[in-house]
DNA sequence: ATCCATTAGTTCAAGCATGAACATAATAGT
DNA sequence: ACTATTATGTTCATGCTTGAACTAATGGAT
């Protein structure tokens, strides 16, 4: 049997992922740059926006809508408590669990930072047509889904 | 002037996008469970794949082709060169540059490696059909393109 | 009531990636 | 030839993320 079977260079699917991961890691490190004047992490304008879209959510599932270990939240969260953009309080009913909320400050900031997030994704994203652009997400989406089946 | 101008989330090209973030980090998460049994991360697959690639490349271009400092390649490369995978020997006309390439070793795993890959990729994107997938992967290249130059 | 399993959050050590400062080699200008 | 600039690679301190081990609170089963 060849040691070369079938490369994966030549297979499209594979060529095109590796153009997605690329773009990605891209905009991502663009993104930290452009946030470093509001002396904001990427990471830590994701957690801001969760909040601000399920304001009193809990760490744990925070952990689960940012896909990462619930260790990560808790080095995360006391920087912006500290910071006055996040308060956190523990939960009359349930003990174990701490509510998250946005400051005012907190959503000033995610405010002027997702002016410049938009901004870098209209210009990334201005390359395709509406269509295009919807059915990418869609297909990404997809893809989030069979792998977490995984 | 209102300061929930125009909320992020309404816009498709934002939404769409952040689907885009997310497939990337399941795959990757994912990638680096099945590369486990191979005591390999995903960033060293990139190495060796690069390796593969373009034998004989110096450091500061492999840095370059990952979109990595330059630092790290020298952390990344020791453990590849002790485990016997890497070769790295100095150019001969100019002294500064190290000339990587793949050992036999390296080249057996890195094909192991592949298939591994190359099947999650397979699972991920057979959602799409072909013209899907390569225009998923020619508005990605833009879009790298398009940062870039940022 | 008591015990056991589960869940929320924390702590800690380890591994990675980064950027600045550095050493060395090559190159261009004079 | 001599100096200044540029380029390659390394070192090191910092910060981020992870996973395992831990504490504390909840809930269910007997």
């Amino acid at each position: 049997m060849n040691i070369k079977q079938e490369l994966p260079w030549d297979n499209p699917r594979f060529r095109n992922w590796v153009a997605v991961a690329r773009a990605c890691h891209v905009l991502e490190r663009t993104l930290a740059v452009k946030l470093a004047p509001f002396d904001l992490k990427p990471a830590q304008l994701d957690v801001l926006m969760n909040l601000y879209r399920h304001p009193g959510m809990s760490q744990h599932d925070l952990a689960r809508k940012l896909l990462v270990g619930r260790s990560n939240v808790t080095m995360l969260l006391p920087q912006l408590e500290t910071r006055g953009l996040v308060r956190r309080e523990g939960d009359e009913k349930d003990k174990r669990v701490l509510r998250l909320n946005l400051t005012e400050a907190g959503e000033a900031l995610l405010m002027k930072a997702l002016k410049v997030h938009m901004a870098l994704i209209e210009k990334a994203m201005s390359q395709s047509t509406p269509e295009q652009c919807d059915m990418i997400g869609e297909q990404m989406r997809k893809i989030a889904d069979v792998l977490k089946e995984a």
